[in-house]
DNA sequence: CGCGCAAGCGTTTTT
DNA sequence: CGCTTGCGCG
């Protein structure tokens, strides 16, 4: 087959594109498995095949169906693809990720699987709360059985595809002594009665649904005329057959993706889906994008070097036409702060030499925990970072309440709701009371607040708690008909826009006679109940900031056009867009990296049982390895231009100090294209020397050798620190000059001013730290010297 | 009902 | 070490 050569009348969105790309783009009849390396132009290739299905005018917008795994890289391609071909992507209903166009499509057949269309989305914490109730109903042990491992398993399952019905023998006896499938096939029975999905039951339904619906099967195999799949090694096996039955009839499938960074296996993707495709989908045309646009070939090479001592890879070889550049960087440190200040110095030094901004720096980390240490050293030299990850909006106590109420307002059959806030703000509903409204739901089978309302005509319970109970009740039930007369469009399907997030219509009208925006009804419920009140009469120091952020729910709400569509946007869509205003060091897992590409990376804390994970390697042996390997692989190619390795000889680890060594994969990158370093005499080579001969990397994979973490176990030869190891390398106190002698003009419960996070509150002086709870940044540890007296 | 202290445990994360 | 959870006491 010929290679599409560039022609002057080429459409624009083939323009730059290499002859590989527009393969990708160019060929749109049948399956197609675009195997994109890292940095080699993924999403351009996508995107523009995008647009030439739209400008060709082989499918309505509506006809495509495009996948992806999140908010983030949906949102990408829509503004991308709108960059190509106008507003025409404003018809795309069927962009958007798994979940999304899973809920989407559900709320149309929700009757078909038992459900009404209104259902609500729990998430996590919803889900255990229940998964524990059920638990606790079983009469079993829940610190032996905890909800928590329940949980997993039935996310395992759920991602394996399969319903109660289809467990084996093996898999029902995982949990509790084989209760595990009853257990699993009462949780759904309590979700239905909910009227509820978790988000494995988004995708799982569908699939039930499309298997024992063959017309609502061959509806969407007509409509879909193209499916396109972004980061198709990351599916699990529910998105693959799910994939399988949509495209079984056109055939018309392209998926993208690269076996070498997948690293979700652990939450049930399916690395193989993208090996066995050619077999999935036979006379499939794979096309490889090997030219990387990212890299220097010093980076190439060493991602390349480490990568290849994994087995089963399709085989890809990244190359670039970038100019050699420098070296990857290996450096040895003594500890985990020396880290921290090494790579803090070296941040600043590029910055004022080179005038590089904070914004095309990253530090990546294997474990969330890392990234403290970072954290304590920038606050205390001032230098701007962002840590990505941690709390998202909707985590957060206050936006859960809020949101409660005004779920059980949208859907009264949503008990984890009324459970939630039936005493918030406290109302004088006590156990007794709760205990005894969920004794009559369950006698009658009808949800708790049906089963309130009842109890009022009883003499169940005290006087005071009947008031009390009552004026709630009467509360949710005139909130609830304010809702039926706003412009509130009900139980009907539409109410996705399919992960456009914060595009969505703000069409509605809101002088429409008689009608109430939902803002305003949200407004009205929050003030009512005496939840705004409650943090108003809170004088700790978050409730500001708590009252802060009911108003940026209300604000949010704004976008949307009914409360139902308010509602799935928070429990699918709604991520934390760090909103960039200054320019600021970024701080994350690897994980949270995929994707991402930054000038300037340092990858912290490549030692054996750190990186790869000790724990992994425990639980899932080689597999688990190859895994870590490929994080290894991501890790590096997220640079650009420069990056380094750093590994410590000593850290803490759960407060004990622990000597370490190199990790393994810093002995596979290739001399010739690293540097190395090391601030300690004999350091870092000497150990890669000794571990690289003693060196059966499998030694202890797999065969747990029992006691003790394993972090201890591959902890090289001995020496277990109990007191810190003395630094090598001393502080050379950039910004922090006031050494160690600390203020004695402050003192506990003082409030202060800091120059980044504001306003706080002294709850903790040791030395010259303070760890002061701030208004607005929450609970952060500052040296003394940066705050200021507030008057 | 609410607070305080002791015990236990501790990857990666999206939806 | 530091956080969460759970229990027990006031």
């Amino acid at each position: 087959m010929s290679v599409p050569q560039p022609s002057p009348d080429d459409p624009p969105y083939l323009r730059g594109l290499n002859a590989p790309q527009r393969e990708a783009v160019l060929t749109l009849d049948g399956p197609v498995l675009v195997l994109a390396g890292a940095g080699t132009g993924k999403t351009a290739a996508l995107t523009a095949r995008l647009a030439h299905l739209l400008w060709t005018r082989r499918a309505y917008p509506s006809e495509i169906l495009s996948v992806t795994f999140t908010n983030k890289a949906a949102r990408e391609m829509r503004e991308r693809v709108r960059h190509h071909v106008g507003d025409a992507v404003e018809g795309m209903p069927w962009l958007g990720t798994f979940h999304a166009i899973g809920a989407k499509m559900l709320r149309r057949h929700a009757e078909l699987v038992g459900l009404q269309s209104n259902f609500t989305i729990l998430d996590t914490d919803d889900q255990l709360r229940l998964l524990k109730q059920l638990i606790v109903a079983n009469d079993l042990d829940e610190k032996r059985w905890p909800a928590r491992q329940l949980g997993g398993l039935i996310d395992g399952w759920k991602n394996k595809g399969l319903t109660p019905d289809m467990l084996d023998a093996g898999e029902a006896e995982h949990f509790a002594n084989g209760k595990g499938q009853a257990l699993y096939q009462q949780y759904q029975d309590r979700l239905r009665a909910l009227n509820a999905c978790d988000f494995g039951d988004l995708l799982l339904h569908m699939l039930t649904i499309l298997r024992t619906h063959r017309d609502v099967l061959a509806q969407y195999q007509q409509r879909f005329r193209y499916i396109m799949v972004d980061e198709y090694q990351d599916t699990n096996s529910v998105q693959y057959l799910w994939l399988r039955l949509l495209a079984q009839e056109r055939k018309n499938i392209c998926c993208v993706g690269d076996d070498d960074q997948s690293i979700y296996s652990w939450r049930g993707a399916q690395v193989e889906n993208i090996l066995k495709f050619e077999k999935d989908f036979p006379g499939a045309k794979v096309i490889r994008l090997e030219q990387n646009y990212r890299s220097t070939p010093h980076i190439l090479a060493a991602a390349g070097a480490v990568i290849a001592n994994n087995s089963g890879r399709l085989g890809k070889e990244l190359w670039t036409e970038i100019d050699a550049g420098e070296k990857v960087r290996v450096i040895g440190v003594w500890d985990g702060p020396e880290e921290a200040r090494r790579v803090g110095e070296d941040i600043e030094r590029a910055r004022i030499r080179e005038g590089k901004s904070l914004d095309e720096f990253a530090i990546l980390v294997r474990a969330q925990h890392q990234t403290r240490e970072f954290e304590d050293r920038f606050i205390a030299i001032g230098l701007p970072y962002r840590i990505v990850g941690g709390f998202r909006f909707y985590e957060r106590a206050e936006i859960r309440d809020a949101l409660a109420y005004l779920r059980l307002v949208h859907q009264p059959a949503d008990d984890l709701a009324f459970e939630r806030i039936v005493n918030v703000p406290k109302r004088g509903l006590g156990d007794k009371a709760i205990a005894k409204i969920h004794m009559l739901a369950r006698a009658e089978g009808i949800p708790l607040l049906a089963a309130a309302a009842r109890i009022l005509d009883t003499d169940e319970l005290t006087p005071q708690a009947r008031r009390a109970l009552g004026s709630f009740v009467g509360d949710v039930a005139r909130w609830s008909n304010l809702l039926k007369s706003s412009p509130e469009r009900g139980e009907g399907p539409s109410q996705s826009d399919g992960g456009g997030g914060a595009r969505q219509a703000t069409t509605f009208e809101s002088g429409r006679i008689g009608s109430l925006p939902h803002t305003e009804l949200a407004q009205i419920i929050l003030d009512e109940s005496g939840y705004t009140a409650m943090w108003q009469a809170d004088r700790t120091a978050e409730a500001a900031g708590r009252l802060e952020n009911l108003s940026e729910l209300v604000r949010a709400m704004e976008e949307y056009e009914t409360l139902g569509a308010f509602l799935e946007h928070v429990s699918l869509v709604m991520d934390n867009e760090n909103n960039a205003d200054e320019p600021k060091v970024t701080i994350m897992t690897i994980h949270a990296a995929k994707g991402l590409e930054f000038d300037t990376v340092f990858l912290a804390g490549w030692e054996e049982g750190l990186f790869p994970s000790q724990r992994s390697l425990d639980e899932g042996g080689l597999a688990s390895l190859e895994e870590e390997r490929r994080l290894a692989y991501v890790a590096i190619t997220r640079a650009r231009r420069l990056a380094t390795i750093l590994h410590a000889a000593n850290r803490r680890i759960y407060g004990q100090w622990t000597s370490s060594i190199p990790s393994r994969f810093v002995g596979e990158l290739p001399k010739e294209h690293i540097e190395e370093e090391s601030t300690m005499s004999g350091g870092a080579s000497l150990w890669r020397a000794n571990w690289s001969e003693h060196t059966d990397p499998f030694a202890h994979v797999g065969r747990g050798t029992g006691r003790g973490p394993g972090w201890q176990r591959a902890a090289a030869p001995s020496s277990t620190f109990t007191t810190a190891p003395k630094r090598v390398v001393e502080n050379r106190g950039s910004a922090v000059s006031l050494g160690n002698k600390g203020r004695d003009d402050l003192s506990l419960g003082m409030r202060v001013f800091h120059q980044k996070f504001g306003y706080g509150e002294i709850v903790e002086i040791e030395g010259n730290k303070l760890e002061i709870e701030f208004e607005t940044a929450g609970r952060k540890r500052v040296m003394d010297s940066f705050v200021t007296k507030e008057t």
